[in-house]
DNA sequence: ATGTTTTTTATGAAATTTTTGTGAAATTTC
DNA sequence: GAAATTTCACAAAAATTTCATAAAAAACAT
């Protein structure tokens, strides 16, 4: 799953390093040289994190944080230059997640970026209590596990995802590309003939448990 | 002998909750709604231990905590909103005894409460242990201890808080990235195949004992 | 209706990617 | 310095995706 990092920052030096040293760690990376093309290119880019410098023309790393946590929660990690006066509190408040004096050490950053995301991940998926019935099957999502007629079952995860989410919209009939889009995500480059795939697993799996299928 | 617990947060809704589910669990519990109050509260209330929000109108939980420390070495657990950073070295500087992220889990708080007011008390309170038994295994906190049918078993620390954490939530999943929040706290900059390893340890160790496996 | 073409689905098997397990070295902690 | 913890590297396993091709269904033209 590739993991989308907005850099804003208006040294391009800066801006260079970091692309290339995340894209090394295999992240995807878009740099964005002041605040207003930071905004804009977080609405359209929608990255999972944003390295955010302070100090910046037109737009300062303060009121871009601002903007971002008006139409979104993705984590914000705000560098600072030593020795520029930077509040903690207003950063609080402003909800970044994390910060980093500049100079920094590329491993160091490297290991907050992982933390933030960690973090977020963790917290976002932390809340589904989601257990889903449908006749004799049932799918929890915190245990990662499909029982037919009380009895677990071995299940790979894509395959529960699948059918969780299925399962919970039973009565509804999805394409392909919709199924993609909701199992696999919005940003999912490829085939479509993988549904083909999984669905087949699946009803293998549930032969002669249920006969509701959708596509 | 009755704790006091003094809960300062703003937001109201926050106070009521906190102050219903510890009563519920046997403390007596006084809330303020800003820094100013609870710092008068403090005084007059002497709570064996604060909660204190970060984020407060007047005069923020940092500032309170520091204030606090300078007439008392009373317990405190920082309570700081999920998205905002904040520093634990910071915290801990001002001395601070633990932290929790909002929206947290009032199960977690209440352990950490109790885990805080016992290492505070020292040598009180031998009563409230907190001990998970899972099957063969049991677990002391206190202790740092693991028995396995009844017979001690030396364990490093983290794998025992691991371990503990498992047995505490048997029955549900977790990926590395929420043990290594829940586990070794949700600043910690490291690796998740980390996990991996102290999985294989505790593993080697619970052989033959039990099979109920995450990840 | 019937046979023919086109499109859509099913499926086995191979190819690829991701995740996991593990020993051992490196680092940190006490 | 010893124990604990973390990182690292690579093998192994599992999951996922792609691909090729067969089967089925739908569309179409006589």
């Amino acid at each position: 799953m590739d993991t989308k990092l907005l850099v804003v920052d208006d040294d391009q030096n800066i801006c260079e390093i970091l692309k290339l040293y995340f894209e090394n760690e295999g992240y995807k990376v878009k740099c964005a040289n002041d605040g207003i093309e930071g905004i804009n290119l977080f609405k359209i880019y929608e990255p999972n994190l944003v390295l955010l410098d302070i100090m910046m023309p037109k737009k300062d790393g303060w009121q871009v944080c601002r903007e971002i946590r008006e139409i979104s929660s993705k984590p914000v990690i705000m560098i600072t230059a030593k020795g520029e006066v930077f509040d903690k509190v207003l950063g609080l408040e402003l909800g970044a997640d994390d910060f980093i004096v500049k100079p920094f050490d590329m491993k160091e950053l490297s290991a907050r970026v992982k933390a933030v995301l960690r973090r977020y991940n963790a917290h976002v998926n932390a809340s589904d209590e989601e257990v889903v019935k449908y006749e004799n099957i049932e799918i929890s999502l915190q245990k990662y596990e499909l029982k037919l007629n009380g009895k677990a079952i071995d299940i790979p995860p894509k395959e529960l995802e699948l059918l969780y989410f299925l399962a919970s919209n039973c009565n509804r009939v999805f394409t392909r590309d919709q199924l993609l889009d909701k199992v696999w995500g919005f940003d999912y480059l490829g085939d479509s003939r993988t549904v083909d795939v999984h669905v087949k697993r699946l009803r293998e799996k549930l032969e002669g448990v249920s006969d509701k299928w959708s596509l």
